[in-house]
RNA sequence: GGGAGUUUAGCUCAGUUGGUUCAGAGCAUCUGCCUUACAAGCAGAGGGUCGGCGGUUCGAAUCCGUCAACUCCCACCA
């Protein structure tokens, strides 16, 4: 140690974990350039430019951060690039509520009137959460933050819709798309959730027509869950094998309060056992009925503004809202006597994921992007294990999701966002370019008389996601995207592809599927290696972290009460890849507990006084090479875990290392005496092995371990355990292993008696052991059991005493006075009667001839082995027996 | 409705090709210890018909069938 100060009992992690971030950030530990070394690489999935860092991002992060920082250890130039989102529609309504709050209403403001605010917002609230991940020790490349809405990225966007476009994969075309009626857009079907919601169904009835719009008596009845849509009706649809109703064939109906005169059509969509067997066709207002009308040639009426009220088309409630409408309507139908039934209905209704509004299914003109061949060799790329997925079983989902890929709707009636680089010429023709200016050129071509001022740019924004697919190229190489035969610059060369992409399953098609279609079609390569999926961070009792329920505790209070490495560890040791993580605060406590645990390690080896002319004790010698086999073997183990993305069970691993090998066994196993010097190379070795250990904390626990191994002697001014070569695995000797886990067995069952005998740990004890035992390990049973002789004995004595097996070596601890015959009698019958079950249960196997026929040569070995072992041990126990009877 | 997955100790999860590293780990629990690093600790101990049933096999947590429960994804306002 290079000075000895006074260290609290306990570790704090308050004073060490700024200083230390403020340390490498001043040092610049966490910034790349491509070198000579081999490059690792990952891209934050980045989270929303005004998102609050929460439970979720801590999983996420913290694993980034492992996977970082082990890389960087094991000599990679290892960069992490983080950045942000704009997430156009959650930061839109987000500026929109609080443009409301101060009275002003975003229709009363021009474009880029909204946009100022929007930018003002943003570099007001803009990458708090950024700051928070330093909290959490991420080890960042700031200097390369990046965020998808500036210049250089959306630069990007521009070009990769030209790109596309001119390529004939973007087109624009009439869907019937989700319409948000709050946040004025439409929005992906990924973008809605369908959640079962009470409601009615309202059985109406159509009156025949008489053929001149007049009501006959005959009426049919139709069932929905809409009424206020009536107005717009084209149609009602029965199936062609329907014979109710065959009657109806080439009649007409009349739309109930407005008369309105409508075909009965047939179609076998139409499902005769649900409902009445009659379905009014809307086409304006259902995706269905819309595909119906489209074979049948039905007219459209839309009769719902983007607000989601009423319009003029209705001709009777107009402006009123939906389900205001919905509510009268209902009221007029019952007076007018067209309300046969209402009855209870619990359906499925598709809600707004951003603002949770009831989604409208609108026409509406859009941009779409084809997946065609995207979908195909992204596909592709995964199926044949060039992307691996961990765990493995979101292939299927996957590939369930590309082999069914829909046409990508990329326009949002929005304005925080990429505009659509789409310029409408006077006479309709459109033409599309990276700039206003390239866009006049070619409307020139068509027209070469028109002026900048004739051409009108498209209202509308792009798909954020648009932009996040290109983020492991565009944050290295914005020109590269909607360029491919541009050379990759010096950074996307070294960089691309990236190695580890670590993120939730929830956007495996959102974001992971379009990173692979853009690599693929800009790069020829794929985006990155490995995709770790987390699970869904929950609370103890299984319910999803909501803000709405409360029950997500701010990570920045965890880590202000825990410290950061605790809060870290705590995420970590209860997430398996792809399980959701049932959080519980008392797995936080674990981590700080186990700060702590190594705290005070530290604390034991700098309170040594070294002599450094004390002869290594045999103990001391035994302790060190086994421990040094120990470690190798550990050091194994956890690189294969590593390998396998098994971070936690990596983490374990290192955790029982350090806690029972380390501290319970090995540093118990050299403590010298209260008072006693300890001799220099063992506490060399055990220094070193101690900074071993911090290597292998370190990359997931960052704070503590830099911390510590700043605090031991040697280190030059610039160091950082972060730039340290991980520990690598040397030779392992079994036997050595082998022999101290004999001893360790040994020291346990001895244990073990003294609890059961009420013997105190401060009287020593003898014993004697019979037949073969590793010779060089008994110093260390002297010392950890407390024993003062041991004798290798041919037989044992006649004496009173404990007989105890460990494995098939029997050893006798002669008690004298302290034993009671009686007990130690039934307790070697209870051994001998299960020893003897145990026999049976063997022989039984060796008896059946097909066993030993067909079972491997080894395994029926081993039954052999299990049965001369068995024996054995009964014989020495009847003999203890016979001792103690015959006393 | 279509698809995927899960079910092993009180909790969270490991269990590679069926066979002694097969019934494991951590936490929690219980017992005894304030033993000069750590009570946020130490030393011990007890917990499971491996969801149910059936089958294949000399042998099943592991393979097959079936049933049950749960989870997720996709589809869907009649």
């Amino acid at each position: 140690m290079s000075e000895k100060k006074e260290l609290s009992a306990k570790y704090n992690p308050a004073e060490v974990e700024d200083k230390w971030y403020a340390w490498w950030l001043e040092h610049k530990c966490f910034h790349s350039e491509p070198d000579e070394r081999e490059p690792y690489t990952i891209v934050i999935p980045p989270p929303n430019v005004t998102g609050i860092l929460h439970m979720g991002h801590v999983l996420n992060n913290t694993l980034n951060d492992v996977l970082v920082r082990k890389a960087r250890m094991d000599g990679k130039n290892a960069c992490w690039v983080p950045g942000t989102d704009h997430a156009s529609i959650a930061t839109e309504s987000k500026v929109v509520a609080k443009l409301k709050d101060m009275g002003i209403s975003k229709e009363d403001l021009s474009r880029e009137e909204f946009l100022k605010y929007a930018w003002e917002w943003k570099e007001e609230h803009g990458g708090i959460i950024l700051q928070q991940l330093r909290k959490l020790g991420a080890s960042c490349d700031w200097d390369r933050t990046k965020f998808t809405m500036e210049p250089a990225l959306s630069d990007a966007v521009i070009s990769t819709f030209c790109y596309f476009y001119k390529k004939g994969m973007i087109y624009r075309g009439v869907r019937m798309v989700n319409w948000d009626p709050v946040a004025l857009t439409a929005i992906s079907d990924d973008e809605v959730i369908h959640q079962d919601t009470a409601s009615h169904f309202y059985h109406m009835r159509y009156f025949i027509s008489d053929g001149n719009g007049k009501p006959t008596d005959k009426y049919l009845i139709v069932a929905t869950t809409r009424p206020e849509t009536i107005m717009a009706d084209a149609a009602v649809c029965v199936n062609p094998a329907d014979e109710r109703y065959h009657w109806l064939k080439g009649k007409k109906v009349l739309i109930p309060l407005i008369n309105r005169e409508i075909p009965i059509i047939e179609d076998s969509y139409v499902e005769m056992d649900f409902g009445t067997g009659c379905l009014k066709v809307t086409p304006a207002h259902d995706a269905h009925d819309y595909e119906i009308g489209l074979r049948h040639n039905l007219p459209v009426l839309d009769i719902i503004d983007d607000h989601g009220r009423l319009n003029e088309n209705a001709t009777i409630l107009i402006g009123e809202d939906r389900f205001v409408a919905r509510k009268k309507i209902v009221k007029m139908l019952e007076e007018a006597g067209n309300l046969e039934k209402v009855e209870d209905y619990t359906s499925p209704v598709g809600y707004s994921e951003r603002t949770k509004a009831v989604i409208e299914p609108k026409l509406s003109a859009q941009w779409f992007l084809k997946m065609g061949d995207l979908a195909g060799q992204a596909l592709e790329a995964v199926e044949s294990g060039r992307i691996k997925f961990i765990p493995d079983k979101y292939r299927n989902t996957y590939r369930h999701w590309m082999e069914n890929a829909h046409d990508w709707c990329i326009s949002r009636q929005l304005w925080w966002g990429q505009r659509i680089p789409a310029y409408y010429l006077p006479d309709g023709q459109v033409v599309v370019e990276e700039t206003p200016e390239l866009a006049l050129e070619a409307a020139r071509k068509i027209n070469p008389a028109l002026t900048a001022a004739d051409l009108v740019q498209d209202e509308d924004v792009l798909d954020t996601w648009f932009s996040s697919w290109l983020w492991p190229i565009s944050v290295f190489d914005s020109e590269r995207p909607g360029h491919p035969e541009h050379e990759p610059n010096k950074d996307l060369a070294y960089y691309y592809p990236t190695n580890d992409l670590v993120t939730g399953p929830d956007i495996i098609f959102f974001w992971v599927a379009r990173m692979i279609m853009a690599g693929g079609e800009f790069m020829g390569d794929k985006p990155f290696s490995n995709v770790y999926f987390t699970g869904i961070v929950r609370d103890k009792i299984g319910r999803k972290m909501s803000k709405t329920l409360g029950n997500s505790p701010d990570p920045l209070d965890l880590i202000a009460k825990y410290g950061a490495d605790a809060v870290r560890i705590g995420m970590l040791l209860c997430s398996s890849a792809g399980n959701d993580i049932f959080y519980d605060e008392s797995q936080i406590e674990q981590g700080r507990n186990f700060c702590n645990k190594i705290w005070n390690s530290f604390r034991l080896m700098q309170g040594w006084s070294v002599d450094e002319k004390l002869q290594q004790s045999d103990v001391n010698k035994l302790a060190v090479k086994w421990f040094e086999n120990k470690l190798s073997q550990t050091v194994e183990a956890v690189e294969d875990l590593y390998s396998k993305f098994r971070i936690s069970d990596a983490l374990m691993t290192i955790y029982k290392l350090f806690c029972d090998e380390y501290c319970s066994w090995y540093l118990e196993a050299i403590k010298p005496a209260y008072g006693e010097a300890i001799d220099k190379a063992t506490y060399d070795s055990t220094l070193a092995f101690f900074e071993q250990l911090l290597k292998l904390i370190h990359p997931v626990m960052p704070f503590i371990s830099e911390e510590l191994w700043q605090s031991m002697a040697g280190r030059g001014e610039n160091e950082t355990i972060m730039f340290q070569q991980s520990p690598a695995a040397g030779p392992v000797d079994s036997k050595v292993i082998g022999d101290f886990e004999m001893a360790q067995e040994t020291i346990n069952a001895l244990r073990g008696m003294r609890q059961q005998k009420n013997i105190s740990p401060k009287e020593p004890l003898s014993l004697q052991i019979k037949g073969e035992f590793p010779g060089d390990v008994i110093p260390l049973i002297v010392k950890l059991a407390n024993v003062s002789e041991v004798s290798k004995v041919a037989a044992f004595g006649e004496e009173s005493g404990v007989s105890l097996l460990v494995r098939t070596t029997e050893m006798f601890v002669p008690l004298g006075g302290l034993v009671n015959a009686e007990e130690e009698i039934r307790k070697i019958e209870a051994e001998l009667e299960h020893q003897r079950g145990f026999l049976a249960s063997v022989r039984k196997k060796l008896s059946n001839e097909a066993f030993v026929a067909h079972a491997p040569q080894h395994v029926v070995e081993l039954e052999r082995k299990k049965e001369s072992d068995s024996l054995s041990k009964i014989e020495s126990l009847e003999k203890a027996l016979n001792v103690l009877k015959n006393k």
